[in-house]
DNA sequence: ATTGACGTTTACGTTAACGTAAACTTGTGG
DNA sequence: CCACAAGTTTACGTTAACGTAAACGTCAAT
């Protein structure tokens, strides 16, 4: 039997609210298994909970998590979806990499201006030395 | 002189409105001269307004935004205000870092997935090609 | 049998980040 | 002089992403 999880389970283990997780559920993200109105999660539905909150974090609407997500659940059939999604995923791969650029050249940017900071403060401090 | 630039010139440039260029003074994002009412941007401006929109892409709020920004004209008269500064400029960085792992890993499971796709592909072809 | 702890639905409320419209001012060319 | 393009303020509207509250079901323990 693989393990299953409450709502609150998740919701304790992310760090959110259950509210959260159904507001998922009612936008399409996740779709747990009910045992009569009760949400049960599969491992698989953690993953993607998971999967959505790091998009956000990344700054994607849930909208677009969903779209990304959704394509790890895509069907592939014949090889005509498979090039379909081949098509898509590097649509959306071409987005994480214009994200990696800005985050590297504001890490960058920001590593600089700290270098600079520091100079300036050894300076001050051997000047109140010699007070 | 320096160059300067009006809003729908910003706006254009950065393909967005006027409206939201105004909001961003709204909050403090940003604080143009005036020429009677009208605003005019300086190229430090431009810079600080080019921050605030990879903030956005990067899924930072205007508040957050705002405070990383601010961080650049921070004050750095004395040696206390130097290593204030440097510790925040460390706490921010530690943002940006932890998103750039997030990325990287959502970069790296995409690329594995892909890679998967595109074998079943060509095992696919191949049985095709067999009929 | 009742009291929590946990879950559910339904529905209105809130906040951030703008959109949109109205009414007005200010140079600038014909 | 007058239209027109560009800018301004004021203020209400909208959308996404939940928060919050009410009213109710269920099950294990006291």
């Amino acid at each position: 039997m693989e393990r299953t999880f409450s709502i609150s389970d998740l919701a304790r283990e992310f760090g959110i609210t259950s509210r959260t997780i159904r507001h998922y559920e009612d936008e399409g993200l996740i779709s747990p298994e009910r045992q009569g109105q009760r949400r049960i999660y599969s491992a698989r539905d953690r993953v993607r909970l998971a999967l959505v909150l790091r998009g956000k974090r990344l700054g994607f609407s849930l909208a677009e998590a969903k779209e990304i997500i959704d394509l790890y659940a895509a069907p592939q059939g014949e090889t005509g979806q498979l090039r379909t999604l081949l098509g898509k995923l590097d649509a959306k791969r071409a987005l994480l990499e214009e994200k990696r650029r800005d985050l590297e050249v504001a890490i960058d940017n920001m590593d600089r201006y700290a270098a600079r900071c520091r100079e300036r403060l050894v300076e001050l401090e051997a000047r109140e030395a010699a007070e």
